[in-house]
DNA sequence: TTCAGTGCAAACAGTTTGCACCGAG
DNA sequence: CTCGGTGCAAACTGTTTGCACTGAA
């Protein structure tokens, strides 16, 4: 698996985009990527539906709307929709990689994981405990979560400016 | 990867256990293990240094300390070491598990992660937008982080009722 | 003595890479 | 027409499983 959080600085918007394919496929072509059926296809599902989707589940609704695409193709535009910024990956520890849409109102959220059914929902707001108290009231049992920082350490900067 | 947050009901810590070695092997006794060669060494790297690491960390530390240990029978003990509740397994998103001592003074807390040199500082505070700021106050730049929550949702639960 | 613990080989899952062909611009 | 996009096969990484041997209790 790769480190999805090394995306984070490559992740640039053209123009302001919102939720519809047209403008997705703006984003395509600003970030110097062709317009093919597959791709069109992937962004369509990711604009309506939002995700977090896995690969194999972005593969399943690509045939199910009547494409075919090789999850090989899938993976690599991915990759590419996260480095455009147009998607987010997410990574919820159960071993595969989730993308779901960035732009518009899909900003900046996180997650409530069922650990049974693995249903997702969306959560808005940000402050840890008092989320935990709505986690729960939201009717969740053995609420619990997952926190991690990460940056840049004084050392690494450092280093940075030397090589620079 | 294994799901490491379906391992969270089964801890259960015997007697009240701080950080000898010694404690951790009456903790193994307790809970049904048998005290090899092996276990012993990999406890002692857990008590005195507490973490987290790699399982490959794990191995060089083992045989920088003379032990030989086939990289198997590490993953087996630490699923072992977590289900008895003395270990707790950490994914920070880049691919392998870590693991790390979870008893006496390490009970709750989060890690801040230097995204280039993957160094980890261990932080006791738990509310977001206070904590970020601590972060950059340590020195961090570009810091983000990642929160999930994680339950069990009302229909699964519901469904649990059923089978019971 | 007995069964849990271990090592080795092989299987697995998710993901990435190499290469030849295809199709958008 | 050209070069980026795609499919297919194969490699790779972290982790798990099967099985026979070994050693703790």
């Amino acid at each position: 698996m790769s480190q999805p959080h090394n995306h984070k600085q490559h992740g640039q918007v053209h123009g302001h985009a919102h939720g519809t394919i047209e403008e997705a496929l703006e984003n395509l072509k600003a970030s110097g990527l062709k317009t093919t059926r597959t791709r069109k296809a992937l962004l369509t599902i990711l604009v309506r539906e939002h995700g977090p989707f896995t690969i194999e589940e972005l593969q399943q609704r690509l045939e199910a709307g009547g494409s075919t695409c090789d999850i090989v193709t899938i993976y690599r535009n991915m990759t590419n929709f996260v480095d455009a910024g147009m998607v987010r990956s997410c990574d919820f520890g159960d071993g595969s990689a989730r993308f779901e849409w960035a732009l518009g109102e899909h900003a900046h959220h996180h997650h409530i994981i069922c650990q049974q059914c693995r249903k997702i929902e969306e959560l808005e707001l940000c402050v840890v405990e008092e989320l935990e108290q709505l986690v729960s009231k939201r009717g969740y049992s053995q609420v619990s979560h997952r926190l991690e920082f990460y940056g840049i350490c004084t050392a690494c900067q450092l280093q940075a400016n030397k090589t620079r």
